[in-house]
DNA sequence: TTAAAAGTTAACCATTTGATTAATTTATTT
DNA sequence: AAATAAATTAATCAAATGGTTAACTTTTAA
């Protein structure tokens, strides 16, 4: 039996995980997600993966080392959906961008975002997990952060500011790019919300592209007054 | 000893609470707030409220009622804080409004919302529990969306109908206005990740401008589109 | 003033929880 | 094939949890 109990808590490296846990880590995504860590018991988490209990402390140390490896299982599949799209705007911003350029970027960034967490597809099962995390921090947190959201935020902030002339490290542009991050992110957080307002119907493909089609339309109009 | 297991799990009349009932309640919207219902134990909020455990069962049946009760509370001083202004606004709007009067409505009311949930006072203490339902509801998100937020909502699409010549009831609308808001909501969910964006200063009044006069700027500029 | 009601307390209880253990089975290596 | 390592299991444990109880104090009302 592997000795995992030295293994830092933030761990970030792929390892190569056997089929067992693998399968808590899926049961974990959506059990965290939806329970919270708190209210997902490792019974639950056994039962929905099919794993003996004593599983979870074998392969992970404890419960809260299962939440970790959870999430940074969901933020490698963040990176390796996103990079592409985000290597090459960084690319872009790196050989240098006029205003009107650096609007294209941001909007097709931004369709790149829409497309993978609000349409239907791999990466939407892991929002829950993403929103919980957001409103309630733990130190998950620090892996979703530093990976991920760092460098998403920081190409946000370079892009407005070549549109709007501004410093990217002004509190204001980083504050603008937060947010029409929250355009987005208020759709997948206050899901209930827009359920209930919709008259309870079923939130479809229809809708998304509604969705998708506002947030491009309020930021280009957001940032296209500055180009006037 | 009254008894109150009778009493309806939806609590939403004023009742006359004692000196240790409120300081429950007190406890419950800080600590269900910060740690959700599950993170809080029932030894937690004894301890912050100074009153015995029994007095939790003894004055609202279980944890899940002091967890309604707190939310109850939370929704009537959100109504005290708000219905003055709302109720302006839902008569300019009875009376009939002309899309510029509707743009100038529109600002005034997201200018109340700023002040009451993002600047500091009496109500940012009541945003990490309202985030916490809107990203994983339970039973007391009824009393929130029931009484609270359905109307702010419906006045919202109302507006946005006028000034972009659209069925308040349409799905876009509803959108739009869900967009709107989650702007706001964003600066409010994700906070932690604002604050590191920042480079972990602090949040200040001087911060709290800067958002506020951003999602005016964001609502005026995609307004202000229809009516050109 | 006194009897009843309301409020408060510490001790206690049954369950649930995360984790351990030791025994057993399966897989790998020599 | 034998020996070693890894994986899996059921039984079990100590701690924590929400809630109950019965005794006691304070307040209210007659």
């Amino acid at each position: 039996m592997p000795d995992l109990h030295h293994i830092s808590h933030i761990q970030t490296e792929r390892i190569n995980e056997s089929a067992r846990a693998q399968s808590l880590i899926d049961a974990g995504i959506e059990l965290f997600g939806e329970y919270g860590i708190n209210g997902t018991t490792t019974r639950m988490l056994s039962k929905q993966s099919g794993a003996n209990s004593a599983a979870i402390p074998y392969y992970f140390g404890s419960k809260e080392g299962l939440y970790m490896a959870s999430m940074t299982h969901v933020v490698n599949d963040i990176l390796d959906m996103t990079s592409p799209f985000v290597n090459k705007v960084e690319q872009c911003l790196n050989e240098g961008l006029s205003k009107e350029d650096a609007l294209k970027e941001y909007q097709k960034m931004m369709e790149g975002f829409c497309a993978l967490f609000i349409e239907e597809n791999g990466l939407s099962r892991y929002t829950s997990l993403i929103c919980r995390e957001h409103v309630s921090p733990t130190e998950a947190y620090d892996i979703f952060y530093d990976r991920y959201y760092k460098r998403t935020q920081k190409i946000m902030c370079r892009l407005i500011g070549i549109i709007k002339n501004m410093d990217a490290h002004s509190d204001e542009v980083v504050i603008r790019a937060h947010a029409f991050f929250g355009q987005t992110l208020g759709f997948l957080t206050a899901r209930e919300a827009l359920t209930r307002s919709l008259k309870g119907k079923k939130i479809t493909l229809k809708h998304h592209s509604i969705m998708k089609k506002i947030i491009e339309d309020n930021i280009d109009s957001a940032l296209k007054e500055a180009m006037a």
